[in-house]
DNA sequence: TGATGTTGGTACCCGCAGGTAGGATTTCCA
DNA sequence: TGGAAATCCTACCTGCGGGTACCAACATCA
């Protein structure tokens, strides 16, 4: 994999008499499940994971369209039916990309619910988190908002269902602020979705590069959030 | 135009030479200028307009790529030809949608720069019209920020000198205000940011029949804004 | 009342990228 | 150690959609 030599296989050269059959469906495509050795299973999923890294490296640098997948199987040193074999088709690779871009948030804002102490406490800890994951996942992330159009219904669903989740959670955490009397905020729900505009929007602006460490970036926006419901921090 | 019956052209069913040959570039594509009546150019100004309206809501309601341009001439009842006879090329139609996405909002920031009175009232004011043409022209602003990577280099870069831009002006504003007393903010960038996260990402959420009115929504997402600077409105 | 320029419809071309058939190797187990 | 199953490459196929050649109709002015 990956670079390596002109991988040696006899080449057939035969010219192929084109009847075309039908013939069984291979080997499921996606994940054959497996029963064999353990070993096997981690080599194959270690091949998704790959795919899957250099797919998203593209995605983002190109856009979905513009990206085919000859250049994801040229990147990897592989050609394409080696992606079709172990994903259904591109749109199933874009949909486990976009999965990761958006659920690790949910997961953060979700323990910052459960946590005890101060909600000013767990929104400043929550917030910093979901920047962190976001600028960590960049690429995901971007690839999740901006390829929306191109998922098709049966992926769409679940995604904007998490995304929806999203905002749900934290206006819960809001909402607890202000029955502690710790928030002042004239309108939860907008006051959510403002939340949110300013920490996604991170992956359109951030560049490892950039003026500010990502500690900063992290530290800096969550002590927006707790100005904006009126709780700053010292 | 527009869902007319059958415009009755005799259908001259010639079976074509496929002979190819080279012929003059016909009327240059894409505003041949013109120097006869100016009904003419009102009237070819109207035509693109039509096709740019069609055109942004179906790239909003698809993605660009997903819309073909046969679906864009079907919607306004005719072929491809007469596309191409307004514009270049697809790409053509998406940068003047993009250029409109961005454009607007810079004007009412520059606007408030030059204004008087506290920059507290002027961010106020700005927020709120930024917002405004941010609901009104959300088509073409989602479309601007989704299609980036199907932006051609010479087509890009302008667009992102315009949303640079827009940073630096809020920044400046924001800059004013300090200086003035009036707002407490650590860092002034990220701030700018921040409020343009903000703001922007109304356009993946806003719907006209959405909870808030759009009077609401601007007025509640300029107020936070104030609160993010510290300078919270009565 | 033609000649000349505009306008856009018909019918087509063609390349690219998603997807597949089928077989050549290798791997795994009995 | 033989044979089934898994893996992935070579060589295709195919359709869709951007773009074009050509011409019919209309407008305009002389």
């Amino acid at each position: 994999m990956a670079k390596s030599p002109p991988t040696s296989r006899p080449k057939p050269a035969s010219k192929r008499a084109k009847t075309a059959s039908v013939s069984s469906k291979a080997p499921k495509a996606a994940a054959p499940a497996s029963r064999k050795s353990p070993m096997r299973d981690q080599v194959m999923a270690f091949k998704r994971e790959q795919i899957l890294t250099e797919a998203s490296e593209l995605f983002y640098e190109h856009g979905y369209q513009r990206t085919t997948l000859d250049m994801v199987a040229q990147r990897l040193g592989v050609t394409k039916p080696f992606i079709y074999y172990h994903f259904k088709d591109k749109a199933a690779i874009l949909s486990e990309i976009s999965k990761r871009g958006i659920s690790r948030g949910n997961e953060v804002l979700r323990q910052s619910l459960d946590g005890k102490g101060r909600a000013a406490d767990r929104l400043y800890e929550a917030i910093k988190a979901i920047v962190r994951t976001i600028l960590n996942s960049q690429r995901y992330t971007a690839i999740f908002f901006r390829e929306q159009k191109n998922f098709d219904a049966e992926i769409l669903a679940p995604l904007e269902t998490m995304h929806r989740e999203f905002d749900a959670l934290l206006s819960r955490l809001l909402e607890e602020g202000v029955a502690k009397g710790e928030f002042r905020i004239a309108d939860i729900r907008l006051c959510a979705l403002a939340i949110g505009g300013m920490v996604n929007w991170a992956y359109t602006w951030y560049r490892e590069s950039g003026r500010l460490s990502a500690d900063d970036l992290c530290d800096g926006l969550a002590r927006l959030a707790l100005q904006m419901v009126g709780a700053p921090r010292a």
